[in-house]
DNA sequence: TTTATATATGGACAGTGTCAATATCATTGG
DNA sequence: CCAATGATATTGACACTGTCCATATATAAA
C-alpha cells in the first residue's frame, strides 16, 4: 500500500505536479501543458493521462495542492496568534497577501475559471474551509448584533483578493502612500479595521 | 481617407475585433485565436498579422476596445447623476458591477496578465483615466483632511474588482444576504459608505 | 501461474501560433 | 496615364499542442 516506488515510475502523479509547479513559476500557466510536464518528469507524452485525464484536470489538481499550501501557511501563522478573532482574521489576510506577492503565478492560477474546475468537490471544500473559518471569526465579533456575516466576509475577501490580483496585473505600481508611508497591505488591513469599527465590532 | 471599404477586405481590423468579441463571449478567451478569428472574419489564417503581430497583440487590442466600452458606460451613467462626488463614485462602481455581471468573459479578459499587455500605453492610459477620475472625486471628499487618496482609491477598486472577479469564479454562489435581503452589490456599496463615513467623509 | 487491472509507450490526427515567400491591391510619383 | 512603391492578403511550411488509439509492460489478484 506504500505509494512510493510503485509501478513503472514510482509516484508519477506527484512527479507531474512537481514539474507542473516548476513550470508554472517560471513560465506561467500557459507553459503548463500535458506534454511539457511529461517531458520535465521524464516520461512519454501520453503518460499523464492515467493520472489527469485532461489539461484542465492537471491544472485543477495543481490548484488543489496550491490551496493546501495556503491553508498550511495560514495554520502556521495562527499558531503564534492570540484568540482575538480580529487578529486571527488578520493572519488569514496577511497569509494571502504574502502568498500572492511571493508566488503571483500560483495565486493567479487559483482563480482561472477556464482552466481550473471550481465546481469539483475537492476545490469547493478547500475554498469553503477558508471562507467558513473567516465567517466563524466574524461571528465571534458580531454575536447578537444584526449584522450579516456573509456580507462582511464577502467584503473582506473581495478586497483581499482584488488587491492581490490587481497588484499582480501591475495596476497599483507607482502609487505609494504619501501620508502614512506604510505598506499598502497594512493600509488596507487598517481600512478593514475601520469597517469593523463602524459595524460596532469594538474588539478589533 | 475613408476607412471603410478600402483595400481587399475593407476594414479588416474592425472585422477581426468583432469576430474576436463574438468568440470571446461564447467560448471564452481560450477560443480567441489568430486562426479562429481569421476564419470567422472570412480571411486567410495569416491575414491578421498585418493588424496584430501576435495573439497577445490581438487580445490586447480587444481588451482596449472593452475598456472603451466600460468608459462609455460610465459616461452614460454620469449624465443623470448629481455633482455629489459620492454619487459619482457610486456610478462608476455600479457600471463595473453591471459590466462584470453581463459580460463575465469580457471582464475576465481585462485582467489577464499573460495574454493582455498591461504595460503598453494604450492600456495604461485607459486604466489611469478611470483611476484618476475616482481619485479626483475622492479628493473632493477628503479635501483638507489628512487622508491618503490612493489608499482609499486602491481599497475601493480592490473591493470592486475582487467582488466581480470572485463572483465570476463562482465563489459567492449560495451565500445570500439573510439580514437585509438586498443585493450583494448594494450591500458592498453600503459597506464602502461606512468606510467613507469612518474616514470623516460625511457627504456620502 | 494465470488472469486481470493499472500504468506507460509510440503513433496518429486535427488544431494552433508564427514565419517566409508570393500574390494582389491602392496609392503615390513621374 | 503608367510605373513604382508600400500596404495588404494568400499559401505553404514548421514545430508545437491536446487528445485518442492500439500496443506493451508492470503490478495485483485469482
Amino acid at each position: 500500500m506504500v505509494k512510493a516506488k510503485r509501478f513503472h515510475h514510482g509516484d508519477l502523479k506527484r512527479a507531474l505536479l512537481d514539474a507542473a509547479l516548476e513550470i508554472l513559476d517560471t513560465q506561467g500557466d500557459t507553459g503548463v501543458g500535458i506534454r511539457a510536464v511529461a517531458r520535465k518528469a521524464g516520461v512519454s507524452h501520453a503518460a499523464p493521462v492515467n493520472h489527469f485525464k485532461d489539461r484542465r484536470a492537471l491544472l485543477t489538481g495543481l490548484a488543489i495542492t496550491l490551496f493546501d499550501d495556503i491553508q498550511a501557511s495560514i495554520s502556521k501563522r495562527l499558531e503564534g496568534v492570540s484568540n482575538d478573532p480580529a487578529m486571527r482574521i488578520e493572519s488569514v489576510v496577511k497569509a494571502f497577501f504574502e502568498y500572492g506577492a511571493e508566488h503571483p503565478n500560483r495565486y493567479a492560477l487559483l482563480w482561472r475559471n477556464d482552466v481550473v474546475d471550481h465546481e469539483c468537490d475537492e476545490m469547493r471544500i478547500r475554498e469553503d474551509a477558508v471562507y467558513d473559518f473567516i465567517c466563524n471569526e466574524i461571528d465571534n465579533l458580531t454575536a447578537g448584533r444584526n449584522i450579516d456575516t456573509d456580507t462582511v466576509a464577502i467584503g473582506l475577501w473581495s478586497m483581499m483578493h482584488g488587491y492581490i490580483d490587481l497588484k499582480i496585473v501591475g495596476m497599483f505600481e507607482e502609487r505609494e502612500d504619501s501620508v502614512t508611508g506604510e505598506d499598502r497591505p497594512e493600509a488596507l488591513i487598517k481600512m478593514f479595521r475601520t469597517i469593523f469599527d463602524q459595524y460596532g465590532l469594538s474588539s478589533i
